[in-house]
DNA sequence: GATGAATGAGGATTCATTCAT
DNA sequence: CATGAATGAATCCTCATTCAT
C-alpha cells in the first residue's frame, strides 16, 4: 500500500519535474503532453492519471513554484529577523537567486501571456500575493523604525519587485551584453533598487555610500 | 507600376500591423498564419509572398519594434541634449511608455523564450544593442560632468534597463496588486532607479529629495 | 456470504441502472465505461468484474429490456384475456407506453445501427421475437373468432409493430411539430393502426366509427 | 478556372458521398473524419478545406437529404395532382422507397440522438418540416373533397409519418422476422395506415376492401 | 500578385481494456 | 471484491508550409 502510494507519487513528481525541465529547455509555448510523456518514458495517457488536463498540470507547477518561493523568502526573512536592512537586502538577493535557480517556475509564474493564464483560478493568485507581502512587511517595519524611507509600502514593494523581476528576466533572455559581469549586474540592481529607501546614516554621503 | 508597388507595400504593412494586433489580443502562442490571413482578408499563401516564413515575419516585427524604439529613445535624448539628468529621466519614462504603448512589440522583443528566439540572426541583436547605448552614453556623459555617480556605465545601464523592463512586464502581466496606482508605481520605479546615480546637490537630504 | 452476494448483485444492478440513466441523458454514443464508473462511484475496472466488456453490458441491458417488455405485454394480454379487441388496443397502448417510460431500453433495443448490434448473439434475438408473438397470437385469435380481419398474422403484427415503433421513435426524436398534442397523436396512431383489422359490426359506418 | 471549380466541387461531392456510404455501412456512431479521408484517399486535413467541422459535414448531408426527400415527395404529389387518394398512396410508397433507397440520409435525418442533433441549427429544422406539409396538404384537400375522413390533418399526417418511419426503421434494423416478405410488409403497412382515412364508397365492406 | 488544394506532423483528450495487486 | 497504473489506438482539429496555376 505504502509502496503503491510512493510509486504513484513518484510518477506525479517525475511528470512535474520533467515538465519543469522542458519549460527551461524549450519554453512554455512548445510544451506538449506528448513531449512530456516521451521524456518520462510513459504514454501520454498516463499523465492524465495524475493531472486532469494540461492546464491542471501547469497550474500545479505554478502553485508549487509559488509555495517554494514563499518558503524561501519567508525563511530568509526569519534568518534576518533582527536587522531590517540586512533582511531587505537578503530578500532581494533571495528573489533573484530563486529566479536563477528555478527558471522554469519563473517562466510559468511571471512570463505567460495573461490570455493563457486567465484560466488559472483567481483564488490561487490571491495566495500568490503572499510573496509580495513579505517585502511589504519588511518595508513597513523599516519605516516604523525610521530605518527606511517609504511613502507607500505596497507601491514601493511593487517597484522593488519590478526591478528584481526585470533583472531575472534579462538574465534569462540571453539578450544582455556579454561584457556585463553577472555578479556585478546583480549587485548593481540590488543596490540601485534599495538605496533610495535606506535612510542615510548621519554624516554619510548619499552619493557614495554602498548599500 | 508604382501603384502596384504601393499595393505591395500596403499588404506587407497590413500583415505586420495585423500581426501586431493579434499579438496583443491573443498572445504569441496562438498566433497563426491562418489567423493573420483571415484577419486581413487574404489567403494564407499570400503572406508567403511577403515573408519567407512565420519566423521571418516575427523577426521583421522585432526589427521594426527595435527600430521604432531606438528612434523614440534617440529623439528623447535629442530633446534633452542640454540636461543630462532630465534626459535620463525622460529616457526612463520613454522606455516605459513605449512598452505600454506597444505591448505587441514588447511581447515579441523581450518576452519570448530564448529557444524560440535563437533563430533570430545574431547580427540583428547587435543592432538592437544600440538601444542600450543611448542610456550608456547618457550615464557616461553625466559621470564625466560629475552630475551622476556611475561606476560602470554598461553595468549601470543594464541595471536601469532591468528595472524598467521589469516594470513594463509587471504592468502587462496583470498580476500586480489592483490597489497599486499605475502612475504612482511608474513614478516610484523611475525615482527608485535613478536616485542612486544622481549626485546629491550640496546640503540635500538623500532620504527626502525627489528625483 | 449472503450479504456479499447481495452486495455483488447490488453493484451489478447499479451498473445496469446507471447505464440506463446515462443512455437517456447522453445517448449511446457518449456512453463510456469511465462515465458509468464515475457515476456509480466505483473504478472502471470494477465494471469488468460484472460484465465482460462494454458490449456485454449493453447486451445485458437489451436482454433485460426485452424481458421487461415481454412481461409487460404478457400481463396486459392476460388482463384482457376475454376481449380480443380490447386486448389488442391495450397491447398497442402498452407498447407505446413502455417506450415512453423506458427510453433507454428503447434506444438500445431498436435504435442502434445494425453494425453495432451484429455482435449481439443471434440466439438472443430469437428470444426477443417472443414480444412480437404476443401480438401475432392475439391477431390469430381474433381472426379465428371473426372479430379481426387478418390475412397474414405475422405480417400484420409486423406492420402494427412498425407503426407503434415509429410513433415512439418520433416522440423521442423531438422532431415532431410542437403543435401536435401528444395524447391525440398517440390515440390517432393506435386507432389508425387497428381500424383496418377490426371487422366492422353490422350497420356501422367504417369511416366514422372510433376504434 | 472552370476546371478548378469542378475539381473543387468534385472533392466536396466525393466527401459527401463517401460519408453517406460510411453511414450506411458502419453507422453514425463510428463515423470519423479519418475514416472518411482514408476512404476517399485524401488526408483528413483536406476535408476541412470543404467542411468547417464534422458537424458541418453531417449537417450538409442532412440538408441535402431533406432537400432530396422534399423534391421526391413534391414531384410525386405533382404526378398525382388529380387523384387525392392515389396521391396519398403514392406519397406513402415514395416515403418508404426513399428510406430504402437512401438509408444513409435516413439514419442521420431521423435516427440521431437528440443530444447530438441539438447542434443542428433550428432554422434548418423548420425547413425540414416542409416534408410533412406535403402530406398535411393532401389530407386537407381530401377532407375538403369528402374523399378522406380526417379530423386533424396535422395530427393525422404525423401519425402516418410515424407508421412509415417505423416501417423504414424496422426494415433497416434487420430485426424483422425473416419469414416476413418485404413487399407484403410494405403493402400491409400502407394499407393499414391509410384505410382508416379513406371514406368507404357506398356499399363497400370496410373489412374487405383493399386500399 | 494571389490563391486553392493538399498534406504530414502534431495538438489535447478520451476510450476500452489489461494486469498485477 | 475492488482498484490504480498503464497503454495503444482513436477522436477532432490546427498548424506551417508547398506547389501548381
Amino acid at each position: 500500500m505504502e509502496e503503491k502510494q510512493r510509486m504513484n507519487g513518484d510518477l506525479r513528481r517525475r511528470i512535474l519535474d520533467t515538465t519543469r525541465h522542458l519549460l527551461v529547455s524549450e519554453g512554455y509555448n512548445s510544451l506538449s503532453m506528448r513531449k512530456i510523456a516521451r521524456a518520462i518514458g510513459y504514454s501520454a495517457t498516463s499523465i492524465y492519471l495524475h493531472f486532469e488536463s494540461k492546464d491542471a498540470l501547469v497550474h500545479a507547477l505554478i502553485e508549487e513554484g509559488m509555495a517554494q518561493k514563499y518558503e524561501t523568502l519567508r525563511s530568509i526573512a526569519e534568518a534576518h529577523r533582527e536587522d531590517v536592512i540586512a533582511r531587505l537586502k537578503a530578500l532581494c538577493r533571495g528573489y533573484i537567486d530563486f529566479g536563477i535557480d528555478n527558471p522554469e517556475y519563473y517562466e510559468i509564474m511571471y512570463m505567460l501571456h495573461p490570455e493563457q493564464m486567465a484560466r488559472f483560478p483567481a483564488e490561487k493568485y490571491r495566495r500568490a500575493r503572499r510573496n509580495l507581502e513579505v517585502i511589504v512587511d519588511t518595508l513597513r517595519e523599516g519605516a516604523e523604525g525610521k530605518l527606511l524611507y517609504v511613502e507607500d509600502p505596497l507601491v514601493a514593494a511593487s517597484a522593488i519587485w519590478a526591478a528584481l523581476h526585470g533583472a531575472v528576466s534579462l538574465l534569462f533572455s540571453r539578450r544582455m551584453d556579454v561584457r556585463v559581469d553577472r555578479e556585478a549586474f546583480i549587485d548593481t540592481v540590488i543596490s540601485q533598487t534599495l538605496r533610495s529607501y535606506i535612510v542615510a546614516p548621519e554624516g554619510a554621503d548619499a552619493g557614495v555610500s554602498t548599500v
